[in-house]
DNA sequence: TCCTCAGGGCCAATC
DNA sequence: GATTGGCCCTGAGGA
């Protein structure tokens, strides 16, 4: 057989969903966009998209916009500097580890994988066999006795990728090849776009007064997330066939999957954030993760969720019956979350103040960094603007920035718990 | 020494 | 003429 037919052909690209055909530049890919991704690299290309930069990209119109097809090659982790600035042909590249531990990790979430189907068919409780599947740490294949916050630095993967260890994956694997490829290509080619070039660089848009109005432009389009994590939902269900749906539960951490890697590209593309040294990005980033996405939580269900329902993407779920499916410490969670999500209500928590949250909660001085000063000055200016924008829009309420940043150490409390939750799980599913 | 597999190149097909 | 994508060649590193 040729080998670019091994068994794990059998998973789609994850950039057009195509078959995959090996691991070219940093992950499994197909061969079409391995092609791609090389004469883009190799031949320097700056694409532009003539739509609004978020074409659908599958097998059949990967072919329309470039421009949008080199982004998401980025945006999964193929990796510039793994193509040859001296063409040699042959060989081996320094990702050779990289891909090892890749697919030692694809083998242990197939025994996982296979345990648990085994486990399901002889427990009454699916919803518990799903659960502890779903929020992912076991199949990560990560040492499971090590401390919660320990670094872990394993390789990226856009599909398997979960929860608390795929993040610090996530977090680092992304940064370490960058960090030590000051002159990438990816760099180059993004720099030399004139759609993107800025005489003042990208910064330029945060000296202007308007600073939150910067910061709020620069935010994702929140339909274009909604309609992503729906598609990847899609996608898993579409794999596991009309007799193995996905529950609640599954869908839950399915859609927080998501919705970290949405928040890591977030901060990515931020011009504030990209000022920073790679490592402070990541020590920001490892720091903050589930902060960021109990903050994204709960700004969906101040914005779309009613009373009792938790606001899933395109469904409500009723809280009673998650409170009623989850053990003790994930009901007192979701209460704890809903109990925070009516204070917010109350407040009437708006879009800005959400981003300015994001930002505090982002720009944190007290992890270690290298630069701390520009982490405390971004702080500062985010506080003065959300301070300016409460004082604007709510001029009857005089204390709700107070109130605002208040609730910011219920957040980390939350997010200590989620965390302290999913490691919970980990060692749970482990044991068993 | 042989085998593996992820690089690069080639070229017919397609745009 | 430019781009795409499937197939083949190459060669470092591991068994």
């Amino acid at each position: 057989l040729n080998h670019r037919h091994r068994p794990e052909s059998e998973e789609s690209c994850p950039v057009c969903g195509d078959r995959v055909s090996g691991y070219h530049y940093g992950l499994l890919t197909c061969e079409s966009c391995k092609g791609f991704f090389k004469r883009s690299v190799q031949n320097n290309k700056h694409y532009t998209c003539t739509e609004q930069q978020s074409c659908p990209m599958n097998r059949t119109q990967r072919k329309r916009c470039p421009y949008c097809r080199f982004q998401k090659c980025l945006a999964v982790g193929m990796k510039t500097e793994a193509v040859r600035a001296d063409r040699m042909r042959g060989g081996r590249n320094r990702f050779g580890p990289l891909y090892r531990r890749d697919r030692q990790i694809k083998l242990q979430r197939a025994d996982y994988q296979t345990n648990l189907s085994l486990n399901a068919a002889m427990s009454s409780s699916a919803f518990q066999q799903c659960h502890m599947y779903n929020t992912g740490m076991p199949h990560s294949g990560l040492p499971l006795t090590g401390h919660p916050q320990e670094k872990c630095h394993m390789s990226f993967d856009y599909h398997t990728a979960s929860t608390s260890h795929a993040m610090h994956r996530t977090v680092s694997e992304t940064y370490t090849t960058r960090s030590t490829q000051a002159s990438s290509s990816n760099a180059n080619i993004v720099d030399c776009d004139p759609d993107h070039a800025s005489p003042l660089g990208p910064f330029s848009s945060f000296l202007t007064p308007n600073f939150l109005d910067a910061l709020i432009e620069s935010e994702q389009d929140e339909s274009q997330l909604c309609a992503k994590v729906l598609s990847s939902l899609q996608r898993e269900q579409a794999n596991r066939g009309k007799h193995d749906c996905l529950n609640t539960f599954s869908i839950m951490c399915k859609m927080a999957d998501q919705t970290l890697f949405g928040l890591v590209e977030w901060a990515r593309n931020s011009a504030l954030f990209k000022e920073l040294k790679v490592e402070d990005q990541m020590v920001l980033l490892q720091n903050c993760w589930s902060e960021l996405l109990v903050l994204d939580h709960l700004y969906r269900q101040v914005t779309y969720g009613k009373e009792g329902l938790l606001f899933l993407t395109q469904a409500q779920i009723e809280v009673s019956t998650i409170i009623s499916q989850a053990g003790v410490t994930l009901s007192g969670l979701v209460s704890r979350t809903q109990d925070l999500v009516a204070k917010l209500k109350a407040l009437y928590f708006d879009r800005k103040e959400f981003v300015c949250l994001k930002y505090l909660v982002l720009f944190n001085p007290v992890v270690p960094l290298e630069d701390v000063l520009m982490v405390e000055q971004t702080q500062e200016r985010v506080n003065r603007a959300l301070m300016e924008h409460t004082r604007q829009t709510h001029a009857g309420h005089a204390d709700k920035f107070g109130q605002l940043l208040l609730r910011l150490p219920e957040v980390r409390s939350i997010s200590l718990q989620v965390e302290e939750y999913l490691y919970q799980q980990m060692l749970h599913t482990k044991h068993n």
